[in-house]
DNA sequence: GACGCAATCAACCAGTCGGTTGACAAAGAC
DNA sequence: GTCTTTGTCAACCGACTGGTTGATTGCGTC
């Protein structure tokens, strides 16, 4: 078990419902229960949705009392970040390589043999 | 079924196997074979994660003759990064304010009224 | 037409996932 | 102490996932 770093992240926020904690934590800390309120499932069931979130590294929790608010912790996103950006520019560098390759290619090179 | 884009993409790139052919493709597009080869798997298991990619909008494919080449569409990762930068920002814009708040605090006014 | 190669379809299997309900723990409030 | 609030742990369930093997399709070669 235990896979790797990214991979829990992305798959942490595959899930809708998860997405939109993450998108309300930004906002603000909150509460387990201030969390659920929301959506219609148990509170067990966002309490599950946390740990995930949790085991990603994409929130903490504290203790005040009873309650255990949710922190967002903002610095894993950088990892997503580089690991996207690193293969959107090299796509679209390839995207423009290719572009210099067609524009100086002589006339008298077939680009792509004709079938048959 | 058919989830959201963005659940379908981030599930999709989950996978540690899928990302590796997301990297490689980043580089050159390549068949179903090709794509294959450093994997311990069976063709018909990369066929299955080419399908998920290509769900995501990840990749596409064409034909020439008995191959289906695939293609690294590098757009749909504007939609993550989309996603990432804005909660990021926004939380990141949440830890500046609260210096602020921090900052401006009067000396008399209790940060965190103390237990008991 | 027969053969071979590239790739997919189909059925199956074990494991994970998101959800449930029920019992429990921890910390105030009375 | 007893009650209430806040949240977790545990067991269970149906659906989805990543993998397998076997049969099949599509296309070029001989």
């Amino acid at each position: 078990m235990a896979a790797d770093a990214l991979s829990q992240v992305f798959s942490a926020l595959a899930d809708p419902t998860r997405r939109d904690m993450v998108a309300r934590l930004a906002v603000a800390d909150a509460t387990v229960n201030e969390l659920a309120e929301p959506y219609d499932v148990s509170l067990q069931a966002v309490s599950k949705h946390l740990k995930v979130l949790q085991g990603a590294g994409l929130v903490s929790r504290s203790r005040q009392a009873q309650r255990r608010p949710v922190h967002l912790e903002a610095e894993v996103f950088d990892l997503m970040t580089k690991w996207i950006e690193r293969y959107r520019l090299q796509a679209e560098e390839r995207y423009r390589r290719l572009d210099d390759v067609l524009a100086s290619m002589p006339d008298d090179v077939e680009p792509t043999p004709p079938p048959r």
